[in-house]
DNA sequence: GTGGTCTAGACCACG
DNA sequence: GTGGTCTAGACCACA
């Protein structure tokens, strides 16, 4: 499970795990009865603070995605529901639609044009993918704790 | 100036309308010399509190992009530094490209494709001209012109 | 609003504080629209940790009880549900009422006889009506923080 | 050896578990030289993890409550101090107050009346009552006398 | 090993 | 003034 964070950016720590972790679950990346990494595993893989991610998976758990079980670890639930997680995916995804937009808006206000944010989008996924797929073949948790790059 | 805020995103009220106004500096779109709109009406256009405004000039002044004057506005100012702006700008790109990064590969994680990526940057670029062109028509905003009035 | 806390407790004080908070909801006791203590202050009137009652709050909130409203302050929210929080009155009650038996239980392996039994219930009922009127009548804010009696 | 656990309650099962044989030593229901039942009985009746029980064991051996014989069993230990276990069961006592007095608060919280209050405490003391003698009648859990057999 | 609670203190954001 | 996030470290409970 591929999780990346922005350390300058204005939205906070918790809330990017959060919502990656849940964009994780709703397009089945995780299924459910998969289990998260443990609260300390992830803390020092993203090198935050263990309580930040118990935040983190508190909130997932009282929002119904996943299910904290005392000395066991975190898994993800089955979605409740009657329309199950398409209405949340749907939410979830015009959410991002107005993210980007709102990014886009302030690029062109930067003076980007469309040439150079298409190039960008181009370059974003390619990146993207490459993570996701390295990931796949990902040696199990040998990754490097707190390097100090890229703040 | 068209400022657009996105009211459910991570990232701060303050913040969104102190990125675009700076932009708006940066790139030219705001000329010295050119007055902000006073505190009360951009927070009255915006329905944000007061205070939130008021500390976004009070940052912005605080950078030397702007200055306030007592009784009269809130003005741009010219560069100050030797290369002045450019390497604000530049900045300010570089963090615009690593949130639009960041975007795109949580919209990946929720299953958008590239083509739909691409789709939504087409729509998302043609909507900010529209509101640009539109505001471009709008009444100037009444610019005082420095006068030695009052104190 | 009356909270008591009981250091000793097995259950955990965040625990304690929310269950008298949701008590206090759901039997009318607080009424929506009403606010709630701010953090810090019952924080340091109950002498714990300002994160301490964050989380409680955040869990409450989480439940749809309450609203955080940022830079206001926490508000009592109407009950959604259908059948609304008789529902859950009911379910809190037979909570209670499991809990009250099983400390019944263990007052009787511990010897305590009926009479005993039923005068440390009138006595019980007595003192916690007298706490909830001397704070109807209660001077707004004056009270003692972190007194070292009683833990 | 009668016991009961709450598994909503806020108070770990270990805990529970601990307090009740806790109890039945201090009031004499379990009389020195008796046997606890095995680790893995014990566990299997009630539910819970083998490694919850071996935990309340050790520490109710710590405390010098009971002797765990390895090979052999669990065994009520004879008093120790000089006033033995009065001074305990007294301890035992107050707490048991003062949780009984913070459950009968929250009652009185969610509403209910000293009159259901009452009602209550009654029926629980009669099906406390009813737990207590038909366990009586049970099998009475094979006492082995302390022989010096293995070590 | 896992999650859960609590503390203390810092700094940010909103009204 | 309000709530929100983050850190660091301690100790407890469950499997």
């Amino acid at each position: 499970m591929h999780i990346r964070i922005e350390r300058g950016s204005s939205s906070p720590i918790s809330r990017q795990i959060m919502e990656q972790i849940r964009a994780h679950c709703l397009s089945g990346t995780l299924q459910p009865g998969d289990s998260l990494p443990s609260v300390r595993k992830l803390a020092t893989r993203l090198g935050v603070n263990v309580n930040t991610v118990v935040r983190v998976y508190e909130r997932l758990a009282a929002e119904g995605l996943v299910e904290m079980r005392h000395g066991e670890g975190t898994f993800v639930l089955p979605q409740s529901g009657v329309s199950g997680n398409r209405e949340q995916l749907a939410e979830q995804r015009e959410q991002l639609e107005r993210e980007f937009s709102a990014v886009v808006h302030r690029g062109i206000l930067l003076g980007l044009t469309a040439t150079e944010l298409r190039k960008l989008l181009t370059n974003s996924i390619a990146d993207t993918r490459a993570n996701l797929k390295s990931e796949a073949v990902e040696q199990p948790e040998s990754r490097p704790v707190k390097t100090e790059s890229g703040r």
